[in-house]
DNA sequence: TTAGCGGTGTAGGAAATTCCTACAAGAGTA
DNA sequence: TACTCTTGTAGGAATTTCCTACACCGCTAA
């Protein structure tokens, strides 16, 4: 069927950043949760979804096929912990990189406890989502991320907002309210193309991927980080 | 500034479904939830943030000068419980149409309570979000939504598969493993303009809007709804 | 039995988006 | 002074999104 040349292996520009494919398996009790973290993570392509549960033990059964680089789970099952289950999952497989999911903000004390069984890295529910996904791709060659567990109350976010010129900032703006870029384009009397820059500059800049990040963004930086 | 037309009022296209914006305020403690909750409905252009905060007496604060025609907030806050906050919110504004996020499944009693608090829906964090998003917009006008709460065991996902024509399931099987579009047309040797109306057709059918969506869509069902 | 009608396989077009690259003017610095 | 970095500006290629088109095929109602 045609000569089509199957677009080289893989997707060659963003692969060159990590490995491989990360193989993800998720276990996570509550569906609202595991949906909206899936959604947000299956929107990088290096990740390729191999299972997911409800359960310790409904986990451990699939982890025998489902042959996953990186387990994300929460520490508080319906019927285990997390601690546990990776810990079974561990020695089933050492090479295995395991994420737990905290409800709440991890001691030093616990850090240590986890470390030591072998979790790669560890992520409150009072964190913010990029958070869990940048340590996601973090540890996914087997490194560990002991990253601000220490909870900064919210600067790198802010401060980079000094970093957008002033150009930058009008655009980020109108964008945020959802003007369309042609309008945008209109409204500062430069071409389409113009905006687009603006666009990615700004994206690169902050490290944002979506606009929905954006919009979230500027909501969060104008009405203060009084929140 | 230029003569060039703004896009004549609002976004046309999408904008004929419903009424207006929805003006959306957002309470939920835990940021993780709250943020990947917001990403995913931030998606949906008529939706605008108008505020988000983490416990109730902040919420009722400002819910002042925001003005939301749709609160969404958690059942249990660290300070309140959502059904309170809710009703105060009520007081104030008779026209919210507030939805209640509940931890578990919600018993037909308890139902009655909160439509009697003047609530609009409430959705459990067992359900999939896009039953959330799905009825974040039908309440949006002031409709009361008493949908499934009844959680049927997966159906309607499942039986959707069905209705996809056997080519439309081979392209939904090859998107969801990433394969570009480009390979898949190559693969089946069509133009990539005929793997798009698939593309279409299929997320029609489904009702999906984004790749993650049938990625997920895809795993769940090969896997069974063993799950 | 023939005229419709809806579903399926196929594809084209316009506009928008993503991802790069380019380049000149000014700011700062070695 | 020469060099590098940032900022404002924009073009191009490949993709994507959203529509529209159209020929078949099978089924139904007159």
């Amino acid at each position: 069927m045609s000569s089509i040349e199957p677009s080289a292996a893989g997707q060659g520009r963003l692969m060159a950043s990590g490995q491989r494919r990360l193989r993800l398996y998720v276990t996570m009790g509550q569906r609202l949760l595991r949906d909206s973290l899936l959604f947000q993570i299956l929107l990088h392509d290096e990740v390729e979804l191999v299972g997911e549960s409800e359960t310790g033990v409904a986990t451990l059964n699939r982890l025998k096929t489902a042959t996953p680089s990186v387990l994300l789970i929460e520490e508080n099952l319906q019927d285990n912990d997390g601690l546990t289950i990776a810990e079974h999952a561990l020695a089933m497989n050492p090479s295995l990189s395991v994420l737990l999911i905290s409800d709440t903000p991890v001691s030093s004390g616990r850090m240590a406890i986890y470390l030591e069984a072998g979790i790669k890295a560890v992520v409150s529910k009072d964190q913010p989502v990029q958070e869990l996904i940048k340590t996601l791709f973090y540890i996914r060659n087997g490194q560990v991320y002991v990253g601000n567990w220490q909870q900064e109350p919210a600067p790198a976010a802010m401060l980079a907002y000094q970093a957008l010129s002033g150009r930058e900032r009008e655009v980020a703006q109108l964008m945020a309210s959802r003007l369309p870029v042609r309008d945008i384009a209109g409204r500062l009397g430069v071409s389409c193309k113009t905006v687009h820059s603006y666009k990615d500059r700004i994206f690169v800049k902050l490290g944002f991927e979506r606009l929905p990040e954006l919009i979230l963004f500027m909501q969060r930086h104008q009405h203060g980080a009084a929140e």
